[in-house]
DNA sequence: AGCGAGTTGCGAGTTATTCGCAGTTACTAT
DNA sequence: ATAGTAACTGCGAATAACTCGCAACTCGCT
């Protein structure tokens, strides 16, 4: 029978701790290390911060997350599947807005072509202004 | 008379220490803390890393220089003037590429009007993959 | 020359992340 | 089922990159 699990089918073991950082980071949407130890925590109290940031690594390797880096320094973590979006991040009033990688895709191309180069929009947020903090 | 030097007319006090962080930043291009304050102690030594992260920040707050994300989580600071491209950092080999804004005048004009966000494109590099790494 | 706010140096404190190690556990092969 | 073993976890210590408080000093004004 074809019923295995997909961190097995990963080549990973599956732990109660594991597939918590998972789901943790599927529901989150959006998530720092600390956040998802911190909803890990409902169902499993006793879940040590080193093994999330473990875990997160392992199931990053693997292509089950992927992290981007939103700012300040700290990366925050999504389900692979979730991302389609790329993060704008508004310098004054620190809010993380969404725009779909499809506004971007003239710019890939730019690069693509006259410098070689491929991109991926979503591993590092925009940076600018938003909407409200520009406007008096 | 005009001669008042650069640094007094944003309103600070002139410094050895405050001098030579701006021109260490200057004469690196792009620069972690750690580099500016290596670079300005073959002239003066004793510098305090505290010194050097203080006013790169002062200087920052006055617009003489600015910091950009490169990644990892530290911040390489600029010189203002300089500041005339964008970064390709590439995930494979690390390697940091320069693209000119231009090549992301469509990408910024689509944000604006789609989203009225106004983006900064150098403050945040662009992640991916450089035309060395693409190819086998 | 002298005053006062702005700066510096220093060391201690923070925050975020990584590492080593010993004990435990999930899977594998009997 | 059961035992073996490599992967995984928890824990505490270590590291890295800043940040902060405070006393001493100095730049620029008068």
């Amino acid at each position: 029978m074809a019923g295995k699990h997909e961190l097995h089918e990963k080549g990973l073991r599956l732990t109660p701790q594991r597939e918590l950082v998972l789901s943790a980071v599927r529901s989150l949407g959006h998530a720092t290390p600390e956040e998802v130890a911190e909803k890990v925590r409902e169902t499993h109290p006793g879940i040590n911060l080193s093994t999330v940031y473990r875990n997160l690594e392992t199931l990053q390797n693997v292509g089950l997350v992927l992290h981007t880096h939103l700012g300040h320094g700290g990366a925050t973590y999504h389900a692979a599947e979730e991302l389609t979006h790329l993060h704008l991040v508004c310098g004054t009033c620190g809010s993380v807005g969404d725009a779909p990688i499809e506004a971007a895709a003239n710019f890939v191309n730019v690069l693509a072509d006259d410098y070689g180069f491929k991109t991926d929009v979503t591993h590092f947020a925009v940076y600018g202004t938003c909407a409200a903090c520009v406007k008096p």
